[in-house]
DNA sequence: TTAATCACCTGAGGGC
DNA sequence: TGCCCTCAGGTGATTA
């Protein structure tokens, strides 16, 4: 499932395609996702306009044209790959774009998204900050220089618990149910404690470990169960990596008690109740 | 304001 | 083999 680890890799394959290129066509094959997708207007922003930019922000991967931006979001199940040709390899192809890219060639990027819960947007203009899917989410970890100390200081007074709060796009962006399981159990830190009582030592620890296994993920290209693919169609490395996500009743890697798995805001939780206090 | 719950959606997997 | 049910989860809306 597409977390933030995944959409960087995505958004630095589509880069290194799409950056000085050109969008030549955009065929859409159903009128909504979980949103209706704005057709005439991606067209009008996007189609035959130079690309500038490809970057992210939280979950999102946005393509920067003069008039605009076009905003992708993946959603649980949703893939953009490379493909050959314009027709759909696949069941649940809803868009395909062909593309010229930097270097004059011609390619097809696939838009899949089987649940649909992904999203194809866009915005007129030359921000994109002050957009409802922007404007209130919380800093980037993996450039957020005092990540801790904004853990500990947005944290106070907070009785939620600790991994609903890490989960909270407004507090941080891009942590998802695998890496928030992940990152508290590298820091040692119960699920359930409230968000709360942590100490800035604790969560100066949490932040380390979240920017590492988010880095770790995206040096292994992503983490991959049954749905995930990258930009080439392939599964990612780090699900082999995967300390307690998914492991229930299997011995924790540090202590060999066995991993447990509990329900937090209807989201499956993996701790060891060993490890972390 | 905060926290919890629900709906959206389809495929996988288990039970019968 | 086929049907039914449950589960998976990112996000936004709704409810408490």
């Amino acid at each position: 499932m597409p977390e933030l680890p995944e959409v960087e890799c995505l958004t630095r394959a589509v880069r290194g395609v799409l950056k000085g290129g050109t969008i030549l066509e955009a065929s859409f094959h159903r009128k909504d996702l979980r949103d209706p997708i704005p057709m005439t207007e991606f067209r009008e922003l996007l189609v035959g306009e130079k690309i500038e930019d490809v970057f992210r922000r939280s979950k999102y991967m946005l393509l920067k044209s003069r008039r605009g931006f076009g905003v992708f979001h993946l959603g649980m199940t949703g893939a953009l790959m490379e493909r050959g040709g314009e027709a759909p390899e696949e069941k649940h192809t809803h868009a395909v774009f062909k593309v010229l890219n930097a270097k004059g060639k011609e390619t097809f990027l696939h838009f899949v998204d089987p649940r649909r819960f992904g999203r194809i947007a866009c915005l007129a203009g030359e921000s994109y900050e002050n957009h409802a899917f922007f404007a209130d989410l919380g800093p980037e970890p993996l450039v957020s220089k005092n990540l801790g100390k904004h853990l500990f200081e947005t944290s106070r007074g907070r009785t939620a618990p600790v991994k609903a709060f890490v989960m909270d796009a407004r507090v941080v962006v891009g942590v998802g149910n695998i890496y928030a399981s992940e990152s508290l159990f590298r820091a040692g830190i119960h699920p359930k404690k409230k968000a709360g009582q942590i100490s800035l030592e604790r969560y100066e620890h949490l932040a380390r470990e979240i920017q590492a296994t988010l880095q770790e993920a995206i040096k292994a290209g992503g983490t991959t169960f049954s749905t995930y693919r990258n930009y080439e169609g392939n599964p990612g490395l780090f699900v082999v990596d995967l300390k307690v996500y998914d492991r229930a009743g299997e011995p924790c890697r540090k202590c060999k008690k066995p991993v447990r798995q509990i329900k937090q805001t209807g989201r499956s939780t993996f701790f060891c109740a060993f490890c972390q206090s």
